[in-house]
DNA sequence: ATGATTAAGGTCAAAGATGGTCAAAGTCAG
DNA sequence: CTGACTTTGACCATCTTTGACCTTAATCAT
């Protein structure tokens, strides 16, 4: 298991126990996982961002913190959401992460999710070059989940 | 034996003890078998695609793995992913092991395998060209496999 | 008040750790 | 011999970990 997983891990257990955020400290966490501070800003921007359904805010000097916080929003407004935060294109990394957060939030179905995930696939899109298959993505994803709302 | 086959053998193995998921590492599984690491992709490419009833995913960077699992599916999902995944064209080999999956996994009859082996055959197109041959060969099987969900 | 000090958190790039790609060279059946 | 499949290796891409240096806010001494 990676360092960065378990703090994840630490982190999203704490959101969830104090009820969807949780105040946090950067440099007591990285205390309690003997890593350099900046491992949990690390941590933070890869695994903590709105498309994971997270959002983080901070401030610094004395009495500093950082707040990380669930996103939760009705299934249209999160769709809608969703929509309007897909560009012009989406990477597979990016699909993976919305569509693993709404099917956590419960938007989309089990089915709908797989589906999904195999349409966004880059191997579905294998056929078209690695940018069309950024926007092919974009516009195919925004169509079914306004299909959906 | 192949060390291909040597390699894809173990695979094979550690995804039916691993109960359909083996979690795998690329440099590790190069070491065994004293073989360069890209070997060990040549063997996913060639044995472990979603036509061979596989699915692979894997990530680089420290603590990246090699998932590979074996797709287990209901009849319609497991036909919508076969026709997701078979492109514009289709060469006789990929049919193949389509048909032969598909019939091991019960989702086509014995009669529907071997009428369908025949209709995309080699023989069956030879009266076109062969780049045509496998572009037919993906929209014949696309739309029979639509038709049968 | 105000400048110095202290106490947070932020940025970024380098180093480390994996896996991926592609084309050349090798092998083997027909 | 030829075409398809296999084996290799050089070079590439991505993710993680670490550390030097930067910014901001609160507090304290004068």
């Amino acid at each position: 298991m990676l360092i960065s997983d378990l703090i994840a891990q630490y982190i999203v257990k704490a959101v969830t126990e104090e009820n969807g955020s949780a105040l946090l400290s950067r440099s007591e966490l990285a205390e309690r996982f003997r890593c350099v501070p900046s491992q949990i800003n690390y941590v933070l921007t890869t695994r903590f961002t709105p498309e994971h359904g997270y959002t983080v805010e901070s401030r610094r000097g004395g009495g500093g913190y950082i707040r990380v916080s669930r996103i939760r929003m009705t299934r249209d407004c999160l769709i809608m959401h969703v929509v309007n935060t897909i560009g012009e294109e989406l990477d597979a990394a990016s699909a993976t992460a919305i569509l693993t957060n709404m099917h956590q939030a419960g938007v989309i179905t089990e089915d709908e999710y797989r589906l999904l995930s195999v349409v966004l696939s880059e191997q579905a899109l294998s056929a078209a070059d690695r940018n069309l298959r950024d926007v092919l993505r974009a516009s195919i994803l925004k169509r079914c989940l306004i299909q959906l709302s």
